[in-house]
DNA sequence: CGAACGATTGAGCTTCGTCAATGTGCGTGG
DNA sequence: CCACGCACATTGACGAAGCTCAATCGTTCG
């Protein structure tokens, strides 16, 4: 496997996929058919892989960095609808217009499969299908968790509740400096804000004890039960 | 096949199945199979099937009424996460816990399986899992695009493209009547506003003649030209 | 007819967006 | 090493959008 890997650096080494992507459900010959069949995409941070109502003929599993996933209106307001993180599956298998964009917030590898190939192999190989399908359930999920906090939270609520989202995921400990991957303007996309009222409100926090801010781009929780109930 | 459902009215006639739930992809002996594990589940307007944070052990296919899914935070404020009309999913396979709630808008019947035995089945007949993997791949796009809806516009435009989206879904025609099946405050709960800046916009819309409000429960396109302006 | 419920309308206020000025960190080139 | 410039972030003043509270209206159902 590793043979294969080495023999074509420009495959994705099936163990990542195994690992990362499918939960070691599909079995080997399947994987190795998934793996000829992968091309590594690399993308630096601000470019886009696949744009809003276009066609796309790639689907792909995030191996490094981070995307986001936006949709505009005609007047360039923007949001973001969700972030990919390493092992989030992106793009739209039976469906050939996609109805967001995809672009890199930092530097990033993609694990890439044509779209009609990844189809096929899906038809054929149910455990795909099935982790996949479980995959979509919970992005689904967190999608709609997502809306409960841009239609009813407000903005401090919002504020502290991506704080709390990305501390924990971080598995942070109380006073320990979390890092923050996203800029004010990036934060403000998610969160349905603006980037003054971001700032604003980090520093409302801060100035409170809830948080610290020792850096731009890294933040530590102070008072964690605190942030939980900012959070609502 | 009829006569399968007249000998069990209980069971859902497998030819409403097929057409609405999986698009004609699934074999007859499989189709039985899901026939014979079916119940109808007749729910009143206003009762819920299933709750937020419960564990949940049945899923189901809408069949006639309207329901929403719906979230809320500790306060009672609410957000609606979505509808679902006759032929819609419902319920989570592969996840115990619900993220959100199941609630009926109308007096509505819902064609229900064992959450476990409908797995089980899934997992023995791919084509029906495709199905439902290209049906989740919608909801998720339609959950995003309504992200856009609250995180970016104003309380008018979420208006208008409430106005306008149920308008094309009848395929109504310009000053043809559209039944509207939402109450104010369902509208408000979609659209994260106030009952009171639904009220207002609507009749702003219909005093300057891009919509008549016949009734309370429908509405009728003047300007459909204006009216997709105003929803940005 | 009256009560109950939902919808409308108005007045005041809060929150957040807008606009503008200022500050801060960082890389580049002198 | 320092000065400069640039991008990003902060802060303040102000206004508008939408929420809250309250009164009224209309409809439906006893």
């Amino acid at each position: 496997m590793a043979s294969a890997a080495e023999a074509m650096p420009d495959r994705c080494a099936d163990c990542e996929i195994r690992r990362v992507a499918l939960c070691g459900q599909i079995d080997v010959s399947a994987l190795r058919r998934l793996n000829t069949l992968s091309h590594t995409e690399r993308l630096r941070a601000g470019s886009t892989l696949l744009w809003e109502s276009e066609s796309a003929d790639v689907v792909g599993i995030v191996r490094t960095g981070l995307l986001k996933l936006t949709a505009s209106l005609e007047d360039g307001r923007e949001q973001t609808l969700g972030l990919a993180f390493p092992g989030d599956f992106i793009g739209r298998p039976f469906a050939a217009d996609m109805e967001h964009s995809v672009t890199a917030i930092a530097d990033s590898t993609i694990c890439t499969f044509s779209r009609t190939r990844f189809e096929a192999l899906a038809g054929e190989v149910p455990d795909l299908q099935q982790a996949l399908l479980v995959r979509t359930f919970k992005d689904l999920d967190r999608a709609r968790r997502w809306m409960l906090l841009l239609g009813r939270k407000s903005a401090g609520e919002r504020v502290a509740s991506l704080l709390l989202e990305t501390a924990e995921a971080n598995g942070a400990d109380p006073g320990e400096p979390v890092p923050l991957p996203l800029s004010r303007q990036q934060i403000a996309d998610v969160l349905g804000l603006t980037i003054e009222t971001v700032s604003r409100k980090m520093h409302l926090f801060a100035r409170s004890g809830v948080i610290a801010l020792p850096s731009l781009r890294s933040f530590t929780v102070e008072r964690p039960g605190e942030l939980a109930r900012l959070a609502a």
